[in-house]
DNA sequence: TTGTGTTTTATTGCCTCC
DNA sequence: GGAGGCAATAAAACACAA
């Protein structure tokens, strides 16, 4: 490319740009690697090659980006262990989270801690479907009774998500389960896999190792209160009855509904009508180029918020479809599936509604920058060509104005999370409160970017977005056990809703008061 | 404007698996 | 032994507060 020898400055300027010792990769690259390793966290070498091929890198890049992401996954997930711990102690939740990452705490996420299921298998074998269901959720509901109090957003990525609930038995009732962690070792239901046994709480940790375990089991009871019947129903069973109208929505078909489940939000949305999910989670490279293709400026279609964030889309998709049009083109290319663009437009979006003052400089800046480095993405057009032609949305995007996007996204902010929250809980009290919560977690700021990130892109079975997802999600789950227990989706699905609900905010609120 | 902290990219060495 | 992946490290790029 710049072999030439008659460059012009421009091109000169190019030249010493390309020669710079690191380059960033333009978000169009950044995104079709997301997205593809929204799919393939392990991609094969042809993957990479095609993949790298069409981002203008090298497989070599492409290679090491993964690895790096991988890493990134990692170590998000270290931290979020890590700060469960941290909220555990601090909030006298009995919180053995059964991760077992967060078990022996932040400093120990080497390969035995988590790799009960090798990534590569899932990634390869698309266990993505419904094997790893029962573990998704039950993580997103264990990770519920510890980070909605502190309004944490648990972003586990996809990898942390899938990777600490692999420590869960598939198609164990969670909320049989769940209780069964904290109440007593026999009530649990033995995990089929011996080390989630240890990391569920056979053997106690953390808090349970301070307080004792039956101190722990004596603080759950308070906290579960009468539900908890020692010899009872699976509590997922005693919440049943749920007033009506309390979550807003229900579908005639349950059939239709786990679609719902992932995206709980969705229903809510007035303004997105409900969509099935596609069929066929063709969810390979090529379709999404034809997605980009074909979705861009089409946010309120069919495709749309087909499964992820409609409840940020209920707020604020008229602004963002103003704001950044171009990423809707990013944002849907898997049907059913989150994309880590939903993050950007998300956050965006979002930063504009709840950080109006920052983010409108930003997105000021955005657009001023946009036209000022025009040029650098232009001739940084030379070489990612094709990855514009493939991300095409981003033809009008320069990529400082991106990059400064995801920026915006990394904010520790109400603009992630608050959505969540606040579409979701009835109280919008609980926002301001998950307001302060996450400013005290500003120390997490930068790292929130991309545990945002990761829960936007994890699969169709794992948990989409925020609290209420975290509460939702165990109804999907629900659903396939009621298929199983001949129980009626919709009504274990209130049953689930219920539960967490009104267990994890008595416990939130009543937790520090029983245990003291 | 500058210093500081964070994120991202690149490199290298080691380990595991085939 | 080679390939692939992970972990550690360095350095650039960037955001943000003072």
């Amino acid at each position: 490319m710049e072999e030439s020898g008659e460059l012009h400055s421009e091109e000169n300027k190019v030249v010493v740009e390309k020669n710079k010792k690191r380059r960033l990769k333009t978000p169009a690259q950044v995104t079709g690697l997301e997205k593809f390793y929204n799919e393939h966290k392990y991609p094969t070498e042809e993957m990479k090659l095609e993949l790298a091929e069409e981002l203008g890198l090298t497989e070599k890049q492409v290679s090491g980006w993964f690895c790096h992401r991988r890493l990134k996954d990692k170590r998000l997930l270290k931290d979020e262990a890590c700060a469960n711990v941290r909220q555990d102690r601090s909030s006298g939740v009995i919180q053995d989270h059964g991760s077992g990452l967060g078990q022996d705490s932040c400093g120990s996420t080497k390969h035995g801690d988590y790799k009960l299921l090798d990534p590569r298998e899932v990634e390869s074998r698309g266990l993505y479907g419904n094997d790893l269901l029962a573990a998704d959720l039950t993580y997103e509901h264990r990770s519920r009774y510890t980070e909605n109090i502190s309004g944490r957003d648990d972003t586990s990525s996809e990898s942390s998500s899938s990777l600490q609930d692999r420590s869960f038995p598939q198609g164990q009732d969670m909320y049989n389960m769940e209780p069964s962690t904290y109440l007593t070792p026999n009530r649990a239901l033995p995990p089929l896999n011996p080390k989630s046994a240890t990391n569920m709480g056979y053997k106690p940790s953390g808090y349970l190792k301070v307080k004792g375990e039956i101190d722990a089991i004596t603080s759950v009871r308070k906290q579960i209160g009468k539900n908890y019947r020692e010899d009872g129903p699976p509590l997922g069973v005693v919440f049943d009855p749920l007033p009506p109208g309390a979550f807003e929505y229900e579908t005639d078909d349950p059939i239709q509904e786990p679609y719902y489940a992932a995206n709980p939000a969705l229903p809510s949305s007035p303004e997105i009508s409900p969509v099935k999910r596609q069929p066929s989670l063709s969810s390979r490279y090529d379709s999404y180029n034809a997605k980009f293709s074909s979705q861009d400026s089409h946010m309120e279609g069919a495709d749309l918020g087909s499964f992820h964030d409609s409840d940020f889309q209920d707020k604020k998709s008229h602004q963002q479809i103003k704001l950044r049009p171009n990423f809707q083109s990013h944002t849907n290319h898997l049907p059913g599936r989150n994309s880590s663009l939903d993050l950007y437009e998300d956050s965006i979006g979002e930063a504009s509604v709840y950080n109006s003052d920052k983010n409108h400089r930003k997105i000021t800046k955005n657009v001023i920058e946009g036209m000022r480095s025009d040029s650098a993405s232009n001739h940084s057009d030379h070489y990612e060509g094709k990855a514009d032609s493939l991300l095409h949305g981003h033809d009008t995007i320069n990529p400082k104005n991106t990059q400064r996007s995801e920026y915006v996204k990394s904010k520790p902010s109400n603009s992630i999370r608050m959505p969540h929250v606040s579409v979701d809980t009835e109280e919008r009290g609980l926002s301001t409160m998950t307001a302060k919560e996450l400013k005290f977690k500003g120390d997490k700021k930068g790292r929130k970017k991309y545990q945002d990130l990761d829960r936007a892109r994890m699969l169709p079975n794992e948990i989409t977005v925020g609290e209420r997802v975290m509460v939702d999600q165990p109804m999907q789950h629900n659903a396939k056990q009621a298929a199983v227990a001949g129980m009626q989706p919709q009504r274990n699905r209130r049953s689930a809703l219920e539960m967490p609900s009104s267990f994890s905010e008595d416990e939130t609120a009543e937790t520090s008061s029983s245990l003291n």
